[in-house]
DNA sequence: ATGACCAAGTGATCAGATCAATTTCATGTC
DNA sequence: GACATGAAATTGATCTGATCACTTGGTCAT
């Protein structure tokens, strides 16, 4: 019953090339072989190094640069992670996301605030501020990303990376839809108010508090979109 | 500042080869087109073909077999996955992942209660039917799988496809590992008894009540493993 | 110093061929 | 007629080798 384990050669590569990075303990963003020498190294052909590397490169553990090298990626190590080909998503589908992060993200927060992670409180004051000066600027467009750094730099807050990678994830997801219900969500101001006295009750260490503010935050802006899709 | 979106041909290819599948409306399982034939369509060379196909197969939203052809994929469509290439993780790292699903699952559990999917309270009743049969039989390691499938299926009961996924994630990463986990953890009669507890809360509709209980079975795994990771 | 320019390195794509696994179907035996 | 056998067609896997395109670093003239 239990199916043969065919370990393609591909299979192999793959694994021998994150085998490699872990190795010599390459950063993200540090160059890695070129495909010529990785081709020589493993006794195979260009074209099947390639498809190793696509495969990489997919989920965002390799960056092919054309004319310049292959680089690590992101995604190397991570558990789990966002669709990068997600297909535009249903107004039902784009509900459940929401939902879905309404869910996750208050606990997280609460969590936030008992670890406290000194890099992310600094990031997330860093988000806040350039938050106020998109505002002044009317730059709804790039207010909006930020807003969502805010989200994921609470979830690193929270000190575990699984969960963080989690709330990257559902917030990467269709970014562009979730934003279009941002801007119809509106009230920027009032967002702002809000994740400042997020980041007050991480900073306090008032976990509860925090999870409160935070899931009133996000059924806030599901409520408004609720109301859209079910007239 | 705005990176411009420099869209490689096999950008181009694989997102054409997506809306070629959601033209033809075409479900999971179902056999796509053969290499030959894409590389023919899209006039581009086969290897130019494979890669595209490899970068959607390494997302599973496609899937290659030799000999027999291109198939549609388990994950066309799916927002958030399980990396597929995750490395053994740290003892840290697996400790994370637990409490992501400790902190994750029960309120899913309560949004189960609450929506009660009737596919899949079938599936959890027949996931602990076979569970009793392999504790009867001592298969511990399909039993340990079936567990797994259990936890899933409590998720599909949200309704929620979203938050489906991000448990289907957390519950399939580092299975190999989860599972030694559980097995260590030990008590399998303790563990059906428990997962019939949240069932019948579930199928009642009480969702303090299941919430409850998913948070005391999971926290119950992760107290034991914090001992034996920090003694 | 500054800028234009050239050359080496590297990824991207192509072309065609061969090997290997699966599926299909004609064949033949019982 | 049912079923096992095996050859042929289909299809993915891999190779070889070449050419094009992008990046980068250094050279050289100003």
């Amino acid at each position: 019953m239990t199916a043969v384990v065919r370990r393609s050669l591909l299979d192999d590569l793959a694994a021998s090339m994150l085998g490699l990075i872990a190795d010599r303990k390459l950063a993200v963003g540090d160059q890695f072989e070129s495909v010529r020498s990785l081709a020589e190294r493993f006794k195979v052909a260009v074209p099947t190094v390639r498809e190793a590397l696509r495969r990489l490169e997919a989920i965002g553990a390799l960056e092919l640069r054309h004319g310049s090298g292959v680089y690590v990626g992101p995604n190397v190590g991570r558990l789990v992670l966002a669709n990068p080909l997600a297909l535009k998503p249903t107004a039902d589908r784009l509900v459940e996301l929401l939902q879905a992060r309404a869910l996750i993200e208050p606990p997280v927060a609460a969590l936030a605030a008992k670890a406290r992670s000194e890099d992310a409180l600094a990031q997330m004051e860093a988000d806040l501020v350039q938050a106020a000066e998109l505002i002044a600027a009317g730059d709804h467009d790039r207010l909006a990303e930020i807003n969502m750094d805010f989200h994921r730099a609470l979830a690193q807050a929270s000190g575990n990376a699984t969960l963080a990678e989690v709330v990257e994830s559902v917030t990467v997801v269709n970014v562009r839809e979730q934003l279009e219900i941002l801007h119809i969500h509106g009230d920027r101001e009032t967002d702002l108010a809000e994740h400042h006295a997020i980041l007050a009750a991480v900073r306090a260490g008032d976990d509860v508090l925090a999870e409160q503010l935070t899931r009133a935050h996000l059924d806030g802006v599901l409520a408004v979109i609720n109301d859209r899709v079910n007239p």
